[in-house]
DNA sequence: ATCCTGAAGC
DNA sequence: GCTTCAGGAT
């Protein structure tokens, strides 16, 4: 159980890591709506939104969704269809992510009688939960959060303290270091400290970080950031395709399959012709996204209810 | 292990 | 132009 490679802090530094990060983050930070709210449900939203996207990019999002959707009890009675041409029309992308948002919506309302779990685990049955946006929820809504580990924490806990790369060491360490029975002001300064003094490219000394006395990279020069899967180009990609007959889709209430193919593509036809097209309506249609309505010789593709 | 998405940052 | 961004589902 103890760690032997990396360098986390002794009992007795413990306590001074701990204190300098949280001071630091409350004497200044960055003022996120959702950080002024405790209410789960708003609370969900800014953490679905914000999964692999920039934060500054969900404010004007969170703000418009939660006008159009008050509360979980609205965003279950919606209609998919709306949610998702929402998200799409907001350019949030991985719009996967509005059908589950609005699928956990739904578990809320009718197997939880409209009150979220107040614990990970409980939270971690709700469709597009995982480890991290379970422990998010129960840091910030109910301060009953474990350490919370994303990419922010991995390459912070990596430079700081040379905790080796690897998933479930990470989770060892953020949770030890992590002082008991504080999870919503602590995740949010270790991430405040990812996001702002220790991004890809470091600024230890502009930012006043907190940690340069313990840090094994400040001391080395040595910021190498854990490793970040590459994605695969975009321009050209069927994702960026999927992603254009779903915002198309978002526009119209249905499409026939010969109207929606020149709007997905300029070049529609040929090799990216009707059956190209089939397929990829298909495939979002078997994700739940849109709806492919086969009747005659005529094909009828809308965003799925 | 692969796929999902789009824009800012560099 | 390529990488990165508060991950999760299958």
């Amino acid at each position: 159980m103890s760690d032997a490679e990396s360098a986390l802090p002794s009992d007795l530094d413990r306590n001074a890591v701990q204190t300098a990060l949280v001071e630091w983050y409350e004497a200044d930070h960055r003022d996120f709506p959702w950080r002024r709210t405790d209410d789960p449900y708003e609370i969900l939203v800014s953490e679905v939104m914000s999964q692999q996207t920039q934060l500054g990019r969900v404010v004007e999002a969170w703000d418009a969704f939660l006008d159009e959707w008050p509360t979980v009890a609205d965003l279950a009675a919606a209609d998919r269809a709306d949610v998702v041409a929402f998200w799409t029309s907001h350019s949030l992308g991985y719009n996967n992510r509005a059908k589950y948002l609005h699928e956990a919506a739904r578990q809320v309302t009718e197997d939880h009688d409209g009150s979220f779990p107040e614990d990970p685990d409980g939270l971690s049955e709700l469709m597009g939960v995982g480890p991290y946006t379970a422990n998010a929820v129960a840091s910030f809504a109910f301060n009953n959060g474990d350490a919370v580990v994303d990419t922010n924490v991995k390459r912070v806990l990596h430079r700081a303290f040379a905790v080796p790369d690897d998933d479930s060491v990470f989770e060892m360490a953020a949770s030890e270091l992590m002082p008991a029975g504080e999870s919503r002001v602590w995740n949010n300064a270790i991430m405040e400290l990812g996001g702002v003094a220790c991004g890809k490219t470091p600024t230890c000394d502009e930012s006043g970080c907190p940690w340069r006395q313990f840090c094994h990279a400040y001391e080395t020069g040595d910021f190498t950031a854990p490793d970040v899967p590459t994605q695969p180009t975009f321009e050209g990609s069927r994702r960026q395709m999927r992603g254009r007959v779903v915002r198309i889709l978002g526009e119209y209430d249905e499409l026939r399959l010969g109207e929606l193919g020149p709007r997905v593509r300029v070049d529609y036809g040929g090799d990216t012709g009707e059956e190209w097209l089939r397929g990829l309506v298909e495939d979002l249609a078997s994700d739940g996204l849109v709806t492919v309505d086969d009747e005659r010789d005529e094909i009828r593709v809308s965003l799925a209810k």
